[in-house]
RNA sequence: UGGGGUAUCGCCAAGUGGUAAGGCAACUGGUUUUGGUCCAGUCAUUCGGGGGUUCGAGUCCCUCUACCCCAUCCA
């Protein structure tokens, strides 16, 4: 079974392979300052699953850098949830804070080599000598400080003499820097605070972006794995490791996006506003997207570990479907939960014809989950049914109990209705039914075709139950705030009625309630004597979903859009114009002009080549050496602008003379285009003529088509039945055999001659 | 506005120059003593837009656009 591998497991099976590391170290590395929620498991299942997955390890550290906002019992609760998800990490429960000393000294590092320094503006006038994201900032005075007065500083910082903000430790970096995370980065600030581990020993604490990589790098971590917003602090990662020339090995880190859900807040603030405003009940309220609601409502953890391998890693910010959840923990539970019958809104049916009480056998499980297990069923003359499976009038395409229309009751017997029983108001309030005697479950020989069976509950022997639905706490897509909740995120329904096996057998912790979905005792409110259940998902119910179409359809009402506003709205907008690139000057427009007239050149070649100054100077030359104009153009504007990306004009490993030699044996037709780009790359490599390499490789191009045509013909045969489709029509199938052809030839065959040989063949 | 990222179906997401994977959702039909499950099928001539290179481009080049992140002594 192999898996398709996500960019991140691509990057570790890379880094083993070439021997860069021998075995995988990762981290889960969450800050003790909140419950866990589904965003985490995507994290926990991605550090501890990577690791996992190459034999490696994964620790779990608390980042605990800021005693103002971290507490024990969030880190309780992160630990609960990793073992919760079924993980185990590698050693103790690691903290930030173990390595406070080691820390410390790291600074003193740095600072006797001239890297950070005391720095003792003020916090406003840090924040102005930052600049801004279009202009430079320009360093603090302090900043010249001697090595001495640094480390006598930060020492006196870490004594305690000084109050909280007087002083800061920088790192030396580049306050004009266009990434704003390099300018001069803080390392250390003043807190006199109490820490949850610590306590008073220190006073001064590290930041995030100096504590994390060293961190990483004292335990041995391999693959650093964070969120997308991390990414401008990479650079201040690596400045660290790099310039207190630490390792190798040395651990690098990688970014995936967050997880961010449909009809969810995920936003530690958000989620502490509802549970503040009392909004939900708590962090376990089983409408919350923590780890502990979930866990509370009656989700598995394998459910949500499936469901955070479905989704993906990638780098794309996206919104996944709140529905790929329900459809995770619904797969999970189906083939594994005991089925049995409640009534939500009980409606009472009065067996006429039946005398006495019986207890039917009744399977737990359907005849597709291969399990056993069977409880005894009471049935007598009363019994509750739902009050929607009766209709007096019903809608098209009803398959439940109507007056006219008879229905099993499940394991039981078809019943037909006599009589409806209405009161003063007109409402339903029994039915008077028949059974058929001959119509029991397992040996029915009445012959009666019924369209469904229905769940039931035996009035005698039945339980009261509170069950509590649960449905999406949010009534929009992206949920702001308080006044997106939707109302009905809980509706609590006190009469029902469950059959006796649920309360006195226990089967197992969840059920699925036929027809209704997957429930759970509720593990904080229910007892025996007042059972309460929560609704973990619905079943899907295409019924629902067709009848409530129809309706729709009568009332024809518009579904309200919810339009997000983006923070530029309002701001100019190009208004579908696609932009314009900017003009030419007055001297690149002569030489647009020039290589226009002269050489031939097409717009879009001359164009470019006149603003580039690199790729014009490479050109000129190449010219002078008798070079292909149009193809030099070409070959420049593409291949060797593609290398400059990456290296500067200085370090290309070829020149003009190299380039005009190769765009003549294009012209020539030794080599073609898709050869041309195989010696660039040989070319940056190793510095070799292009002549050269083509000999050595022996990439001469095979133009003769006599030689081609064997293996046409063999690429032909050997796949008849894309002949077959080909011929039918699926003209996209020329480039496969193209592309066949030239995998024989390795290359080298001309793919002009070949799409020509293959027309023909095909015809 | 400078820098760093990202754009492939309604939602996720593979794809690294040669036939646009898969899952969710949706929609048909079949099986069914759950309107569940399961099974079979449908659902991208096209990859944010425009140009270019190539026999051939989602993949390479140019350019434009949209969105996200960065100016906490938070992480």
């Amino acid at each position: 079974m192999e898996k398709k591998k996500d960019f991140l497991r691509a990057i570790v099976e890379e880094d083993l392979a070439s021997g860069k590391y021998e075995e995988v170290v990762t981290r889960f590395p969450p800050e003790p300052n909140g419950f866990p929620h589904i965003g985490h498991a995507k994290a926990i299942t991605i550090n501890f699953g990577i690791a996992r997955d190459f034999g490696g390890r994964c620790h779990l550290r608390m980042d605990d850098t800021n005693p103002m906002t971290e507490e024990e019992k969030y880190a309780k609760a992160i630990e609960d949830a990793v073992h919760w998800l079924g993980f185990e990490w590698d050693g103790p429960v690691r903290h930030t804070s173990d390595y406070f000393e080691r820390l410390y000294n790291y600074a003193v590092e740095l600072i006797k080599r001239g890297k950070a320094y005391v720095d003792s503006l003020s916090e406003e006038e840090i924040r102005e000598y930052r600049g801004t994201v279009t202009e430079p900032g320009r360093r603090s005075i302090y900043a010249e400080r001697s090595v001495e007065e640094n480390l006598d500083l930060f020492e006196r910082m870490r004594k305690g003499e000084f109050k909280d903000g007087e002083h800061v430790l920088r790192a030396k970096i580049d306050m004009s820097s266009p990434n704003m995370q390099m300018r001069d980065p803080l390392l250390y600030r003043i807190r006199h605070a109490r820490h949850m581990r610590t306590g008073d020993e220190w006073c001064i604490y590290p930041m995030y972006d100096f504590a994390h990589c060293l961190s990483d790098y004292i335990e041995g971590i391999t693959h650093s794995f964070c969120t997308l917003e991390f990414e401008n602090n990479r650079a201040i990662y690596d400045w660290i490791l790099d310039t207190l020339r630490l390792g190798p090995p040395r651990p690098y880190q990688y970014e995936f996006a967050r997880l961010n859900m449909n009809y969810t807040v995920l936003s530690k603030r958000k989620l502490k506003e509802l549970v503040d405003s009392g909004k939900v009940s708590g962090w376990d309220d089983p409408r919350m997207p923590t780890i502990a609601g979930y866990r509370r409502r009656g989700y598995t953890p394998e459910a949500i570990v499936n469901f955070c391998n479905s989704i993906g890693i990638s780098k794309a910010n996206s919104v996944v479907d709140v529905a790929q959840l329900e459809h995770a923990i619904r797969d999970d539970l189906n083939p594994k939960v005991p089925r049995v019958m409640c009534v939500l809104d009980p409606l009472k049916v009065v067996i006429e014809n039946y005398e006495g009480a019986e207890e039917l056998d009744a399977p737990y499980y359907p005849h597709d989950v291969p399990r056993e297990g069977f409880r005894k069923l009471p049935f007598s003359r009363e019994i509750y049914i739902e009050r929607e499976d009766f209709s007096e009038n019903p809608p098209k395409g009803y398959y439940r109990l109507t007056p006219d229309q008879p229905v099993r009751l499940r394991h039981a017997y078809i019943i037909r209705c006599k009589e409806i029983i209405k009161d003063d108001d007109g409402r339903i309030t029994e039915i008077r039914a028949e059974y058929y005697p001959d119509s029991k479950s397992g040996a029915d020989t009445s012959g009666i075709k019924v369209k469904s069976a229905i769940q039931w509950v035996d009035a005698a022997t039945g339980y009261r139950a509170e069950i509590r639905l649960y449905d999406r706490l949010f009534r929009v897509e992206n949920p702001q705030g308080p006044e997106d909740l939707n109302p009905e995120s809980l509706k609590i329904i006190h009469k029902a009625l469950v059959e006796r096996a649920v309360i006195e057998e226990k089967p197992d912790e969840r059920f699925q309630f036929e027809r209704q979905g997957y429930f759970y005792p509720d593990p904080v409110d229910s007892t025996d004597e007042h059972p309460v259940f929560n609704r973990i998902v619905s079943l899907k119910d295409s019924w629902a979903k067709k009848s409530k179409r129809g309706e729709e359809s009568s009332k024809r009402v518009p579904e309200k859009v919810i339009k997000t506003k983006s923070k530029k709205e309002g701001k100019k907008e190009p208004l579908g114009e696609e932009g314009r690139v900017a003009p030419l000057d007055k001297a690149q427009q002569e030489i647009f002009e020039r290589y226009r007239r002269d050489l031939g050149l097409r717009e879009e070649q001359a164009n470019p080549l006149a603003r580039d100054e690199a790729l014009r100077s490479l050109f000129e030359a190449g010219i002078k050496r008798g070079a292909v104009p149009a193809t030099l153009a070409n070959l420049l504007l593409n291949e060797v602008a593609r290398e400059l990306k990456s290296v500067s004009p200085e370090e290309l490993r070829y020149g003009p003379g190299e380039l005009a030699e190769l765009t003549k044996m294009i012209e020539e037709e030794r080599i073609s285009v898709k050869i041309a780009k195989q010696i660039f790359e040989e070319m940056s490599r190793s510095g070799e003529r292009p002549e050269k390499i083509v000999e050595e490789k022996g990439w001469e191009q095979i133009n003769d088509p006599q030689k081609i045509l064997p293996i046409v013909d063999e690429v032909l045969t050997k796949h008849p039945e894309k002949v077959a489709q080909y011929r039918e029509g699926n003209r996209k199938l020329l480039g496969f055999f193209v592309g066949q052809v030239l995998k024989e030839t390795g290359g080298r065959a001309n793919p002009q001659v070949v799409n020509e040989l293959l027309n023909r063949e095909l015809k």
